[in-house]
DNA sequence: GCCGTTTTCGGCCCGACTGTTTTCAGTCG
């Protein structure tokens, strides 16, 4: 069981729970447990079987949901959730993805109406039968028809690279409206999470505006599909149906001397806006989205988020770490790290050239590499066990080192690295004989298959990688793929360990599907001390621009200039070179 | 269900919008 699949266990048993009708409360320990289980860096189940350890040790988490973590662990099921699916059919859960459903309203139709799947429901609706109960009526009944192909499909997440291009432009637009004074982006694309549910978008207006203004020109915007809601304050939209689905949008006019603490109210997260909001209630203030008040309601902060922070006794925190993973701590004690930019990347160090399935030349790569102002680069095309991209065996890859090298003698203004991208085989062992890896300048060992095999093997895998001396770093550690498949089960503090003892780097794959190594286990490699490579693993010329998705992932883990490799001088990265 | 140098009980963040209502519950973020 990974913690993805604990943390799932934990969310189902709340979703049926909330239908139920339980204590709120104690639906939101049990997501809040399973949060804490999903962003832990190491496997829930190496603390399990520590007999030292419990997971009451984690917060949120006390003694009874310890219990049920550890029996997920151990038995891969939960006797409580399999009781409650006997109860509650999945299609029941299932309507809470219906837009304007909530537990309430599904366990009406479930209990009341004894509906119990989502073609019970959509007949129903057709009948008129919903919109005669109490508290439904017949705009809910059309929403839940609407809603009812979200809930056949299941939620759709957008990666940010995909949501950006999209938000930056309407936000560009709006900003050059004369009755707009600002344009901001908020919410979990501000914070630069690697796919968002939705967007969140801020304006102030113009004295004398009115806000139905703005809210014309977004719901005339040539990427707005139509209006979901509109009032006085706040718009939702839903953005032109592209690859990944639709995505819904929030504009929210806000006056300017709110302007700060609306910001940060809808940057979020969620949970890193409670701690705030505590921390005011114990200094007899309260923060919403207009303000900080005092006890008697009077404004004491508001217009910069430097000032609600303040008002809290906090500097301004940077929003890639408000996630309540530790970011308080650091502020308290003026530890914030200053977050590595994408002006300071000077290598690029995977990619890929037409010798395997890459689109562009060595020269041509190098070009593009220059354009981008890299300083140095590693060319590291396949190893042959990649037989789909034409992967190089011994022979084939000499030639093209051969290659690349009297290409490289020949450019000036850029080192160019002969690498290599090496399979880690099935059976633990590397895809190329050690003497080839040997005469690399660059080495990136990955996996790409038999990612399903248990958390042993892997390891011994990965472990073969760290121990070859001629490894340079690990590649896309986990092999995940955002939203299509889950990474490999890895006991990452023992990988982590082993890499920092034998030198080995760890990277974080740029490209918008990957983003591997995740926040959570960037940061936990950087506490061992490992330099961090992001590399865009480009697969042609335009693939490089991805660099700024890997920065993105690199700065939630709050990692600074000095912690990625690639940040640093080709004088200084050389040093790192395991064959230099 | 979790949590506590103010507490082991009684709290647990806050407000907008919608739909179905004549003052509010549910949903959402």
């Amino acid at each position: 069981m990974s913690n993805a699949d604990v943390a799932r266990v934990l969310v189902d048993l709340a979703d049926l729970l909330e239908i139920q009708g339980a204590n709120p409360f104690r639906v939101r320990a049990h997501r809040a447990g399973a949060r804490t289980v999903e962003t832990l860096a190491e496997p829930i189940a190496l603390l399990v079987e520590d007999p030292e350890r419990s997971p009451d040790e984690l917060p949120g988490i006390g003694k009874d949901l310890a219990e049920k973590i550890t029996s997920i662990v151990e038995t891969g099921r939960l006797d409580q959730l399999d009781e409650l699916r006997e109860q509650v059919p999945a299609e029941v859960v299932a309507m809470l993805r219906i837009p304007g459903l909530g537990p309430k309203k599904v366990g009406v139709l479930f209990k009341d109406l004894g509906i119990e799947s989502l073609d019970a429901l959509e007949a129903a609706a057709n009948e008129g039968v919903i919109a005669e109960r109490k508290g439904f009526g017949a705009k809910t009944e059309q929403s839940i028809l609407e809603g009812i192909p979200i809930a056949r499909h299941g939620s759709t997440r957008t990666w940010l690279a995909t949501a950006r291009v999209a938000v930056d432009r309407i936000v560009e637009d709006l900003s050059e409206l004369e009755s707009v004074t600002q344009v901001s982006l908020a919410g979990s694309s501000r914070r630069l999470k690697e796919t968002v549910g939705d967007l969140d978008v801020l304006a102030t207006i113009a004295e004398g505006v009115e806000s139905s203004e703005v809210m014309t020109a977004l719901a005339e915007h040539e990427l707005v599909e139509e209006v979901l809601a509109q009032g006085e304050t706040k718009q939702r939209v839903r953005l032109l149906e592209r690859e990944g689905g639709g995505l819904e949008m929030d504009l929210r006019v806000v006056p300017e001397e709110s302007y700060g603490a609306a910001m940060q109210y809808f940057t979020g997260s969620k949970e890193h806006n409670i701690v705030v909001r505590r921390r005011a209630q114990e200094r007899g203030l309260k923060v919403n989205e207009y303000g900080v008040f005092d006890e008697n309601d009077k404004p004491v902060a508001g217009r910069t988020e430097e000032d609600v922070y303040d008002s809290v006794g906090l500097p301004w925190i940077p929003p890639e770490l408000r996630e309540d993973r530790g970011e308080f701590e650091m502020a308290e004690s003026g530890k914030l790290p200053e977050l590595v930019t994408l002006a300071d990347i000077r290598g690029d160090l995977h990619m890929h050239t037409t010798a395997t399935d890459g689109t562009a030349s060595i020269e041509e790569m190098i070009a593009a590499a220059k354009a981008r102002k890299r300083k140095y680069i590693a060319i590291t095309d396949h190893s042959k066990r990649v037989t789909m991209a034409g992967g190089l065996d011994a022979k084939r890859l000499r030639a093209h080192w051969k290659q690349i090298d009297k290409i490289r003698g020949s450019v000036s203004g850029i080192e160019v690295l002969c690498g290599i991208e090496c399979d880690i085989l099935e059976d633990a062992t590397l895809d190329l004989p050690d003497d080839v890896l040997a005469e690399a300048d660059w080495v990136i060992a990955v996996l790409h298959y038999g990612l399903k095999q248990p958390r042993e093997q892997i390891d011994a895998r990965l472990m073969t990688a760290v121990q070859n001396p001629h490894v340079d770093v690990i590649g896309h550690p986990s092999g995940r793929l955002i939203g299509k498949r889950p990474g490999a089960e890895i006991s990452y503090p023992g990988l982590f360990q082993a890499a920092a003892d034998h030198g080995v780097m760890m990277e974080i794959n740029a490209h918008p599907s990957r983003l591997d190594l995740d926040d959570v286990h960037a940061a936990a490699a950087r506490d061992h001390g490992i330099p961090i490579v992001i590399s865009t693993d480009a697969h042609s010329t335009g693939g490089m621009d991805v660099m700024q998705w890997g920065v993105c992932q690199a700065r939630r883990a709050g990692l600074e200039k000095k912690h990625v490799a690639n940040a640093r001088p080709w004088s200084r990265f050389k040093k790192l070179l395991r064959n230099g």
